[in-house]
DNA sequence: GCGATCAGCT
DNA sequence: CACAGCTGATCGC
């Protein structure tokens, strides 16, 4: 546990000067890329917060950067701050830099921002945009495939895709939301090569949208993240063991002078809300994708200490996203199954989940029925590495031999769980599935799961159940009226600026008075 | 041939 | 709606 007992909160954060190098900054420069708005299309600033601005606009930029942070860190390991390379505040601000600032710049790059044609329509958008693009995961078997039994193939689509230029392919910058401020660190950026100057690489989950361009090749430095994470990451992506650093929960590690600490993120096995305790007296909290509940306002880390920057995962930061506790759900699904077991007897119970997560969907089944979990080889794998005996307890390896499959999300659809059904034929005459999911939640049955209607066909059963890893519109709210952060930088959904500014307006909302 | 990454889809 | 992927095409190597 973390010593930390101090008792006043550090002084309000005061304004810096940007870290500067290169050629003076002009706002009229590459107008097409940063335009006379504050943020531009992708969720970036797009206008420096000088001073005529900075004070009276409450843009998310010039918010963003009166948190004080320092960026410079981020340049180069020499100018992390302890370097005694004179740093000259009084010059002017530079426009080279604040495109490596901001992300913009590219790897490849010679300060340009241009971006070439691009069939695809991509152009280096700096990673807002992509931050909930399909990376493809590496070759950690597939679950989808290995669905059981040996002859069953998952329905084959026939879609037809023209293919993309490759002489237009580009690479990627890190977004500056991913990147911690007076720090050499970086939060899920691997899909941006080697970022300039990161020294540390943390992983706040085994998701796919966070680990995109982690793989065997992976040699752009060490990675920070949970102990099962880390099997994870070594497992399924072949990652060299030398670059995992596994770092205990509820665990203060010091890494680069930098207090770390991960604590527990109530959203898949393994994810961790980052705590960081600046040298300089600033604390971060990063919460990778979490849901937001009670038990976190009672971290010791969290209460009596001013959290500076907070960000956070925003995918459910709208008042129309509200959803019932995940105990709620599990009880009314297992309450669904036990009614539909008791009108059809020979019903083979599905539930869908992706890589990892969802588990206590399909265990709390288990216990309920006293049944065991069928899951395929590559899933069993997978959730044996949890290390979590009340789970590896109940799996099983033939299909067989229990009621109750975990199948890939994907395999929910009719077809598939029809064929999926025919395979099992002789035990079973009907499927009851289940597709946990945050957002199936309409506005009619947002209070009431009785409300939910299955949809039906033929002997095939599907509900969406509004079982969500995210916080809900309201936990988020709880969550930070709690941690009262002086700034809060949105991770998810910032993409466009109507969403952010809405989002900052119910931070403002929040945190006032 | 293999791994990586794209668009399109759910 | 948008989560956390999956699929096939197509690239570099």
């Amino acid at each position: 546990m973390a010593p930390s007992t101090a008792a006043s909160p550090p002084p309000p954060l005061e304004e810096e000067p940007l870290p500067h190098d290169g050629e003076t900054y002009d706002v009229n420069d590459d107008a097409a890329s940063f335009g006379d708005v504050p943020l531009d299309d992708e969720g970036f600033p797009s206008q420096l917060p000088g001073p005529e601005t900075a004070s009276e606009k409450s843009s998310f930029a010039a918010d963003f950067y009166r948190c004080g942070t320092d960026w410079s860190s981020l340049l180069s390991p020499e100018e992390s701050g302890r370097s005694d390379s004179a740093h000259d505040s009084g010059k002017k601000l530079k426009q080279a830099n604040l495109f490596q600032i901001w992300g913009f710049k590219r790897n490849d790059a010679v300060g340009s921002v241009e971006c070439g044609p691009s069939r695809s329509g991509y152009c280096d958008d700096g990673g807002a945009s992509s931050e909930r693009k399909a990376v493809k995961p590496g070759n950690w078997g597939s679950i989808l495939r290995d669905t059981g039994k040996e002859e069953f193939e998952n329905t084959k689509s026939s879609r037809k895709r023209k293919g993309f230029g490759g002489e237009n392919r580009v690479t990627r910058s890190c977004p500056f939301y991913k990147k911690i401020p007076g720090t050499t660190f970086t939060v899920d950026a691997f899909r941006y090569g080697c970022v300039d100057g990161c020294s540390a690489y943390f992983l706040s989950h085994f998701h796919c949208d966070h680990y995109g361009g982690l793989s065997k090749k992976w040699s752009h430095g060490p990675i920070y993240c949970s102990p099962l994470t880390g099997r994870l990451v070594q497992m399924c992506l072949s990652v060299n063991p030398l670059y995992i650093h596994p770092l205990e929960f509820n665990t203060e590690h010091v890494i680069d002078g930098v207090k770390v600490t991960f604590l527990e993120a109530n959203h898949c096995p393994g994810a961790a809300l980052i705590y960081f305790d600046l040298p300089n007296g600033q604390r971060y909290l990063h919460t990778g994708d979490f849901r937001a509940c009670k038990q976190m306002q009672s971290y010791h880390l969290l209460v009596n200490q001013r959290v500076n920057v907070l960000y956070l995962d925003t995918t459910y930061c709208n008042p129309k996203y509200m959803f019932p506790s995940k105990q709620d759900v599990l009880n009314y699904v297992v309450k669904i199954t036990k009614n539909h077991l008791k009108l059809h007897p020979r019903t083979l119970v599905v539930v869908g989940a992706y890589s990892i997560g969802k588990e206590c969907v399909y265990l709390a089944i288990s216990k309920a029925l006293g049944v065991k979990i069928y899951a395929n080889a590559s899933r069993r794998r997978i959730l044996l590495a949890f290390g979590w005996p009340e789970l590896s307890d109940s799996l099983c390896t033939k299909g067989n031999n229990t009621l109750l499959h975990v199948l890939p999300m994907s395999s929910l659809r009719f077809e598939t769980l029809k064929d999926y059904l025919k395979t099992y034929k002789e035990q079973f005459t009907a499927i009851l599935a289940f597709r946990p999911t945050g957002w199936t939640f309409s506005e009619k049955t947002r209070n009431d799961l009785e409300l939910i209607k299955p949809v039906s066909k033929g002997n095939i059963t599907t509900y969406g159940v509004p079982y969500s890893e995210h916080s809900s519109f309201t936990e988020l709210r709880d969550f930070v009226q709690f941690l009262r952060p002086d700034k809060i930088i949105p991770t998810v959904n910032a993409g466009n600026a109507a969403n952010r500014e809405k989002m900052q307006s119910y931070f403002r909302d929040w945190l006032k008075g």
